[in-house]
DNA sequence: CGATGCCCCTGAGAGC
DNA sequence: TGCTCTCAGGGGCATC
């Protein structure tokens, strides 16, 4: 999926088109995605003003007049798309709706925001904006890994005492949220961290490294406008190109780019992790 | 409580 | 050209 840097890739497309805009029309063609969408979704979006464009963790939050907030999570293979003109000329078609194009936004001024989701497991759900924190998607997730509740003591802590691999923890998103399985790779190797270490065998100063590596990762991946490597593209519909600075991910048999070694892939939890075994030894095996 | 495996779904690409 | 098989960036849930 867009993992965090795809997601706020697409905040930042859509919040210019998006905020203090009123949507005039919502199309709504199916009724669920992973879950029911909330009852009379397309009436209790109509007329309504987006105030802002909020990321928490991979979910897009976007507050809405009347207290509400609409809760957006791309799943594996979510797209929003902008199209139409801002200015609103009058002449401007829209593109007809194509397979998958599950939501439509019409905003006034002319702009359309469409939800396209081949895999259908993105979500959508409406909340009350105070309470936003409480809701079941966003109850439990660990602390934004860009923001000041993550850093290497913090991260220690987490990996204590746990008996399961250090990327199983890392990508807890009760641990820390919105790490994927692509940049999990990327900031283990950054950290010269075995994915198949395991938690508790990882010492304070190499969790120091990790959270360093996990921050700079993302950054860098956010500057890049995300990873594009089958569905993920931009709000104006462009790609990423962070997938061409990959060190390790999909990269099996490549070399890597720091020693030159042969980069292997390995199984866990039935996902793909690829690493570099000369430059993240399985130190404490 | 912690760890593991399955499953939701469609489409792309490989192999034959 | 077409069939079949495998795999894919997430994450909730059942099970042990």
């Amino acid at each position: 999926m867009p993992e965090l840097p795809e997601v706020e890739t697409v905040r930042r497309g859509l919040e210019p088109v998006l905020a203090g805009r009123r949507i005039v029309h919502a199309e709504v063609r199916r009724p669920d995605l992973r879950w029911p969408f909330p009852p009379r979704l397309a009436e209790r979006l109509t007329g309504r003003r987006v105030d802002a464009l909020r990321r928490r963790s991979k979910y897009l939050l976007a507050d809405l007049d009347g207290a509400e907030t609409l809760i957006l999570h791309l799943g594996m293979s979510g797209r929003l798309l902008v199209s139409g003109a801002p200015l609103g000329a009058f002449h401007h078609a829209h593109p007809v709706p194509e397979k998958h194009d599950h939501v439509v936004l019409d905003l006034e001024g002319g702009a359309r925001i469409t939800f396209n989701d081949a895999r259908r497991f993105g979500a959508i759900d409406l909340a009350p904006t105070p309470a936003l924190e409480a809701h079941r998607l966003l109850a439990g997730l660990g602390p934004e890994p860009l923001g000041n509740g993550f850093d290497g003591s913090y991260l220690a802590a987490r990996l204590a005492g746990r008996r399961t691999p250090v990327k199983a923890v890392l990508g807890d998103q009760r641990v820390v949220a919105g790490l994927g399985n692509i940049y999990l790779s990327e900031a283990l190797w950054r950290a010269r961290i075995s994915p198949l270490r395991l938690a508790r065998d990882v010492t304070p100063a190499e969790a120091e490294a990790l959270a360093a590596a996990v921050r700079a990762v993302l950054l860098d991946a956010i500057a890049a406008g995300g990873s594009s490597l089958r569905d993920y593209r931009r709000a104006d519909g462009e790609l990423g190109y962070f997938q061409h600075s990959f060190a390790v991910y999909d990269r099996e048999g490549q070399p890597c780019p720091r020693c030159g070694g042969p980069i292997v892939r390995s199984v866990q939890s039935g996902r793909s992790s690829f690493w570099c075994p000369a430059c993240q030894p399985r130190a404490g095996w």
